[in-house]
DNA sequence: GCCGTTTTCGGCCCGACTGTTTTCAGTCG
């Protein structure tokens, strides 16, 4: 059994132990232990090959023997019982707010119930209401998370929720007593999808702004409201939590609710370690109980500052996953991450010569005003009929009216022809290559045949990545965020072939694909792997984009070198005729 | 179940809010 599926099946130890009322520190063994793997830069097959299992943090003697019991044998017969001994029913209801493995494990127990029906048959009957722990108001909240569960467990899309994120961010910055104000979470380490958002602000009166968040518009409930935290719920489905804090607070609370949460406990490990004790509300000494922090709180005034204090470099919020991100602060090595201002120009975009809805005259104005230094073009090849594909001929008439645009000097923008070549079912490239040599750089993508076996579809991306043509493989594992997953493919082998080949893949910045992946990216880029951030621009406004894929550049820890965009105009194109 | 310069037992990151309770457990992030 592959890496992939021995994590989702840690994972859902984790959650049915969690059920059967475990022990919350074995639950939380399992999980981490799966994130453990999820890390792991170096090749599973190999460690586990050589017994090197136990090594790993986090992952003891059990686990090991769990562990090669699937990789060896396909199979676990602890996990078989324990699964056979959980009513499947249950693991959706943990998905409702308000219900976690202790009191579903009473409803369960006590009423027998496994089902969605039968549970909120028992919420409107009185049933739930009258178990111990229960009461009216549990029964009427877990109701409406049934009903509002679609809803409610739907993550949203980074790019979606910016506007929202800065109008709030507006109001409650413009209210007199706020003296600092900033968004937190995922959204602020530039998660692709957040599930909710958090803002921080500095006030001494928090009762006036928990009235004014609790009123903004487009609040379609209020969740929770206390005297320092508030909680609504918009008509999109998304929550949004707010926290106002004493001004001596906010660095801290900012970071904390950055987080991310694995990220907080490497922090305040680290705190342990030297004798403090890290909270939301400032630094303390380990060893007392009080509720005023150290007087070094107060002279802590940024993230930068926390992070002096702990003998760290600064780590920036996207870094902030509980990689290996403190240890690397700690040897003061951290990367010098690419900026949106380094990009003088992008390679994969669309016009009206397939599927775009803007001209190429109409795409380097707006590239002109970005302040770009160049724009390659790469529509879609033949065999994408739907998208209205190019055949040689037409290819052939666009190289030719590329060069007479160039030589016009219309514009101080240089434009790169290219194409996004479609790779066949069988690894072939869909154009002639004498065709494909007179472009300045082709890149590669898989558009059809989504349904091949891993093997299959691994061989045939790589088949094409070894066409010396190729300058770059386009959105390489084809999902959709929230929408289709991947297909079947072995990322790793890929971007050994990719490095094999001196073949650059690309960070596909279209919001729902972001693809490849930020996780990816460190297992090449020491190796010499080059990429390239492409909006995949259907029209003008979508070349804004770019700046998501950046996002994702620096989640992946890249610096202007890794990236080709950085480069000037002659360097690009000694790039594109003399290779790598 | 994991871990160890407090080392083979007894901790394990920390705090707010809610709903249920008369002091706290469960959930959540």
């Amino acid at each position: 059994m592959g890496k992939g599926e021995i994590i989702k099946i840690l994972k859902e130890i984790g959650v049915l132990l969690e059920l059967k009322g475990e022990n919350a520190f074995k639950v939380r063994a399992y999980q981490s232990g799966a994130r453990t793997l999820e890390r792991l830069e170096d090749n599973f097959e190999q460690i586990v090959e050589a017994g090197r299992l136990k090594e790993l943090k986090g992952i003891g003697q059990a686990l090991v023997q769990k562990i090669e019991l699937l990789y060896r044998e396909g199979r676990l017969p602890f996990y078989e019982d324990l699964k056979a001994s959980v009513a499947p029913g249950l693991l959706e209801f943990l998905e409702i707010p308000g219900l976690g493995g202790k009191k579903v494990k009473v409803i369960y127990d006590q009423l027998g119930i496994d089902t969605m029906d039968a549970l909120k048959e028992a919420c409107t009957s009185g049933t739930i209401e009258a178990l111990e722990g229960f009461g009216k108001k549990s029964a009427e909240k877990i109701l409406s998370g049934i009903e509002n569960r679609k809803a409610y467990g739907k993550r949203h899309l980074w790019w979606s929720v910016t506007g929202l994120v800065e109008r709030i961010l507006a109001i409650l910055r413009a209210h007199p007593n706020t003296i600092r104000a900033e968004v937190a979470g995922s959204y602020r380490r530039c998660m692709e999808t957040v599930g909710d958002l958090d803002f921080i602000v500095a006030s001494e009166s928090a009762s006036e702004l928990m009235e004014l968040f609790v009123a903004l518009e487009g609040v379609k409930e209020v969740t929770a409201k206390g005297i320092t935290k508030s909680s609504v719920r918009f008509e999109s489905g998304i929550q949004a939590d707010l926290r106002v804090v004493p001004e001596e607070a906010f660095v801290f609370a900012l970071h904390h609710f950055t987080g991310s949460k694995d990220h907080n406990v490497l922090m305040r490990q680290r705190a342990l370690s030297m004798g403090y004790r890290l909270s939301e509300w400032g630094i303390f000494d380990k060893n007392s109980d009080d509720a005023e922090p150290l007087k070094v709180s107060s002279e802590i005034q940024s993230e930068c500052d926390l992070f002096k204090f702990f003998n760290l470099s600064p780590i920036v919020p996207e870094l902030r996953e509980g990689f290996d991100e403190v240890s690397r602060a700690e040897a003061s090595n951290m990367p010098s991450l690419v900026e949106a201002s380094s990009i003088k120009g992008v390679f994969h975009n669309h016009t009206t010569a397939s599927d775009g809805l803007d001209t190429l005259e109409d795409m380097v104005k707006a590239a002109e005003r970005l302040g770009w230094s160049y724009i390659g073009f790469a529509d879609h090849s033949k065999a994408s009929y739907q998208a209205n594909g190019l055949s040689e001929d037409r290819v052939l008439k666009l190289i030719d009216s590329i060069k007479q645009f160039n030589d016009s000097k219309q514009s101080k923008v240089k434009v790169f022809s290219g194409i996004e070549c479609d790779i066949l079912s069988d690894g072939r490239l869909d154009l002639e290559q004498s065709v494909l040599e007179q472009l300045d750089y082709v890149v590669a993508s898989v558009h059809s045949g989504f349904t091949q076996s891993e093997s299959e579809m691994t061989q045939r991306i790589i088949k094409a990545i070894e066409q010396p043509v190729v300058t770059m493989l386009g959105h390489p594992t084809g999902r959709l965020l929230l929408r289709r997953e991947a297909y079947a493919v072995d990322i790793d082998k890929i971007i050994d072939a990719a490095i094999a080949n001196k073949v650059i893949i690309e960070i596909n910045a279209n919001p729902q694909r972001l693809d490849m992946d930020w996780r990816h990216w460190r297992k090449g880029l020491d190796r010499g792997l080059l990429c390239s951030i492409n909006p995949d621009a259907h029209s003008t406004q979508h070349l804004d984009y770019f700046r998501a894929g950046v996002n994702i550049a620096r989640k992946a820890g890249m610096e202007d070198h890794h990236i080709i965009n950085t480069r000037n105009v002659s360097d690009v194109s000694l790039l594109f005729t003399e290779g790598y």
